[in-house]
DNA sequence: GTGATTCCAGACTATACGGTCTAGAATGAA
DNA sequence: TTCATTCTAGACCGTATAGTCTGGAATCAC
């Protein structure tokens, strides 16, 4: 057998998706990744083959670890208007520097190419599966009697989804908590 | 004196615009600006400066006319439920093509180093504009006893331009007429 | 006509970057 | 020890691009 690895590839791929979410795919260049992941040219390519592939893995990873918080907060948390304040504010509360990092799917939205449709599939299939985190909470919600049988859980989820990348969008721009914690305010008054 | 200019400053300023809309500062290279402007490269030099200027001169030019065309219809319908419906309505009704485009203003959001501040500066100032104008709708609909005075006008103003940033967000990656006006319904139910 | 200016076409420069390749050291199983 | 494999460091290549510069034709006021 040969020469095992000299570094943990998860960790690297999270320094990767670190940087990437920091600077932007097309403003990272693969020597900032060399020296972020502590890694060599060679056993990048090696590892995670070219800097577009190991930019979809960082997505990915991404993804699994936002989502998963999402959904474990919201099925801690008993009441929906609780989670979904937990949600809202605990983004408004964040410090300037992750308000100015954002979210990196919402960048990778707004940065791609609209040909890519690789890239645009997986945003799709990811926004599928938010709108399915909250939906889930919704029904749960009704089915408690917290929530009015009246609303609807599937617009209700996407509106969540729209208010997140919305502040998402203004929090990135200006890190102004007191402004974000108002539009919260306004946005959960949709639960009551 | 000398020769006078063969193409419209103007227009060609808007083509240029078009440009940076649909296909994003970075990847706009200035050959393609040439071909699309049609003005040749020194004439695009000396009229616009670098590529950079002209960006920044595009952004000014679609701020104006964006912010002109909602800041007219706000003013024009007298109700504003009905003004807002009109903007979110509107937005979710727009073509697969406009959808993909998005907003140039939030584009340059998400694309733009955080380290430009003129770029920034010019960004934050347009978000306090366009606040600026829903807030002056708002105040307008309370003095005539359409919206209650319990509401704050400038809360409101905030969540309506963290609504229509997400709305476009989720029109860019998939244009879902009716998904979108699921969203415009439980936001505008804010209003009631 | 003359001269200043603007037009267009295109050569040229400098730079940056993604990706491949080479070379030699380090590692670990057989 | 041997040998396949992986490591690091860095040379190298092809390509793309922003911006400058050159040169000659067209235009306009005088």
């Amino acid at each position: 057998m040969a020469r095992s690895k000299e570094f943990d590839p998860e960790r690297a791929l999270a320094r990767a998706m670190d940087v990437f979410w920091r600077v932007g795919y097309e403003k990272t260049s693969i020597e900032v990744l060399m020296r972020e992941m502590g890694v060599a040219k060679q056993s990048l390519y090696d590892t995670f083959g070219g800097k577009r592939d190991l930019y979809m893995k960082a997505l990915a990873y991404y993804r699994d670890v936002t989502n998963g918080e999402m959904e474990r907060l919201l099925a801690k948390i008993p009441s929906i208007k609780e989670g979904f304040a937990k949600l809202l504010y605990g983004l408004a509360g964040e410090t300037p520097e992750q308000h100015e990092r954002g979210c990196l799917l919402l960048s990778a939205n707004l940065q791609r190419d609209p040909s890519d449709v690789v890239l645009t599939d997986f945003l799709r299939d990811n926004q599928a599966r938010v709108e399915a985190i909250f939906v889930k909470a919704l029904r749960r919600a009704q089915k408690q009697g917290e929530l009015s049988a009246a609303q609807d859980p599937a617009a209700l989820g996407r509106f969540f989804v729209v208010t997140i990348q919305g502040m998402r969008a203004m929090a990135r721009l200006k890190s102004d908590r007191k402004a974000l914690e108002q539009v919260a305010r306004v946005a959960l008054a949709i639960l009551i």
